[in-house]
Formats: C-alpha cells, sequence, structure tokens
DNA sequence: ATACGATTTGCGACTTGATTGCATATGCAA
DNA sequence: TTGCATATGCAATCAAGTCGCAAATCGTAT
C-alpha cells in the first residue's frame, strides 16, 4: 500500500523533470513539483502552499508563479473548480514515474467538418472527474477518443475539457 | 434579422416567467431576466449589471442574488469561465418564448455499472462553447445523449459538463 | 382603498483567491 | 569567483463574490 507518501520522497524526480526544461533549479520549484507528484488528484495552490510550509517557509506567491510556470511548461494543467479556485495536477498520470522532457505537448488538433457536425479530435483534451462528497478532483485519461458532437456551422472546436461530478470510489463504499 | 435586441423587449416575457415561479415579481428579477432573454450567450454578473444600469440603476449585490434565484429556480443556469467568473444563461433556448413553469427540474439520474465502465446518462449535462476570440460563450444543445467513458470501479456520475474553446463562427469568417 | 407582515433591495463592510511592483537573493555560466 | 539574468519574498492592490442589517416593496388580508 502506498498510501500518501510524503512529497519529500518525490524530490530526485522533481528534479530530473526541472532540470529537463532548461530553466533554473530551485528549492520552490523543486517542493512544488514534488508536491504534485506526490498527489494522485488535483489540488490548489493553498494545499501545495501548506504542504511545504509543513517542512520549510514558502511565500504563497511563488507558489503561484511556480504553479504557472509548470503549466506554462506543459508540466501541469489547472482546471477551474466549482469554488473559483484553480486546482493544479500533473498532465501524465502520476503514477508513471514523471520524465516530462521539455515543453513537450505533443500532437496537433484535427477537426473534419459536415454539414454542421465535427468530428472533433484533439490533444488538448481533459476529463475530470469532482467528488461532491469529499471534494477531490481526480483527473480521468481514458477520454473517448473522439466525440461526435454537433457544432453551429463554422464552429472549430481546438479545446475540449468534459467535467464529471458525482461519487468516487472511495465515498460510495463507506456511504 | 432579429440582431440585438434590448432587453426592454423581453420585459413581458420575463414577467411572465417570474409570475410563474410563484414568488414575487420585482423590478430587479424583471430586468435581470429580461437581459438574460435578450441575449444569445453566457454573461457574467457585471454584464447584467452594465446593461440593465444603462437604464435605470441597480445594485450588484442585488444582481447577484437575482441571478442566484433564478439558477435555484431552475430557469438560468451558471457556468464557470477559465478566467473564474461565474456566466449565466437561460437553461432552455433563448429562441423558444420562456414558459418556465415553476422549479422545474426534470429528469432523473441513471447510471449503469459495468466492469468499471459505465454508461453515463443523466440529465444535468451541459456543452458550452467559448470562443477563444471574441470571447463569448454559447450553449450547445446537443450533447451527445451518452458518453461511452470509462471511469474506475466505484466512480458514480451525476452531473456532466463538457467545455469546448475553439473560434466560433462569427470569428472564423471574419478571420 | 389601506394597512400589515414577510420578502427583497440597497448599502457598506468584509472575505479571499489571485496579481503586481520592486528590492533582494539565487542559480548558473563564464 | 564574479557577473548578471532570473526567481523569490514581501507588501500593497485588485476583483469577484458574500454578509448583516435597516429601509423599501410586494401581495394579501382587512
Amino acid at each position: 500500500m502506498k498510501s500518501k507518501p510524503t512529497y519529500l520522497a518525490r524530490i530526485p524526480d522533481a528534479e530530473a523533470a526541472i532540470r529537463a526544461t532548461g530553466d533554473r533549479l530551485t528549492q520552490p520549484r523543486v517542493a512544488v513539483l514534488a508536491t504534485l507528484l506526490a498527489t494522485d488528484h488535483a489540488i490548489s495552490h493553498l494545499d501545495v502552499t501548506d504542504a511545504i510550509a509543513h517542512h520549510h517557509p514558502i511565500d504563497r506567491v511563488t507558489v503561484y508563479r511556480v504553479l504557472e510556470w509548470l503549466v506554462s511548461m506543459g508540466i501541469a494543467h489547472r482546471i477551474a473548480g466549482d469554488d473559483r479556485v484553480w486546482r493544479f495536477m500533473l498532465s501524465h498520470p502520476p503514477t508513471t514515474t514523471a520524465h516530462h522532457e521539455g515543453k513537450a505537448e505533443g500532437g496537433r488538433k484535427k477537426t473534419k467538418e459536415g454539414n454542421g457536425n465535427y468530428m472533433v479530435k484533439t490533444h488538448h483534451q481533459h476529463a475530470h472527474f469532482t467528488c461532491n462528497d469529499c471534494g477531490q478532483t481526480f483527473c480521468l485519461d481514458d477520454m473517448p477518443p473522439k466525440l461526435d458532437l454537433k457544432l453551429p456551422i463554422g464552429f472549430k472546436t481546438v479545446d475540449i475539457d468534459l467535467k464529471l461530478r458525482g461519487q468516487c470510489a472511495h465515498c460510495t463504499t463507506r456511504a
């Protein structure tokens, strides 16, 4: 069982990933990324700050900036919560020992037009699940490869975001 | 051509819809609902306030509360924008002359389990399209009736929110 | 028509997530 | 080790949204 490992354990991974970006390796960046690596769901900037501050002080503005930097590097992505709070999470499954080589963000979008009927296909897809009970947000990897969606003529889709709400496995069983 | 009618023209419709709720018919409620009726895309608190204030003063807090009330009545629904600002829009297509009888909110959710494979089907579905150029958000009615989505075992979906980003018809043609 | 009581509104103060400016500290390469 | 671009820390600021409460308003009973 790999319950909740402290972010400290993920520091080596974090350092490697940060080095790979070519930008500077700094304490705050390591701490923030390690925190993200140590969790399996999307967390807010405050969650990150608290987790780190438990071990050594860090400024909240720095956390904001590092998080923003991680997103711009394609390492993490942000999710707009229903409570208008940003939550962050690694772009790739945290189970994989992250090797985010640079600002990788492969793939190209590709929309095929019909008579106002689009076969949407893009690499900028995200599916998230937020539990109504515990409030945690999870990233769903298995998003349908394509959605048969009818859009008004002339509309072009670049980006897809699917948000589900309900009960997560944990809350379902103990209910 | 029915370009952009001022909200004043929609006042009769608004009054009828508000009466149908059984709650009080007030100036602010009429003005806010008429504004929503007069637009075809999702608008923010501020948009509503500005549109109304152009004709007669209204307090922003009142707008917040009226909007919230409209949502609770099932007349409007809110969308979380990427700029962490709520946007509002009628629950039913604005082309229909709204007859929202009371706090209608029909339908029941229904998830069918498989081996970790769910056929999601619910009445709480929304698909929205936000234009990257002009920033407007539109409501898409033709959401796929069901999404074949693979969820981790134990997860139960109640609510689906599909958000698309790209270029709207208007911005596509003039680009 | 009039008055009453509950519901709404308006206003000011407040909360909180997030942003900006700037002086200082730090990482990295020469 | 030094130099300098880049990051960080701190304080001030912003803006969406919320709260409390007195005053105004709506619908009903009289």
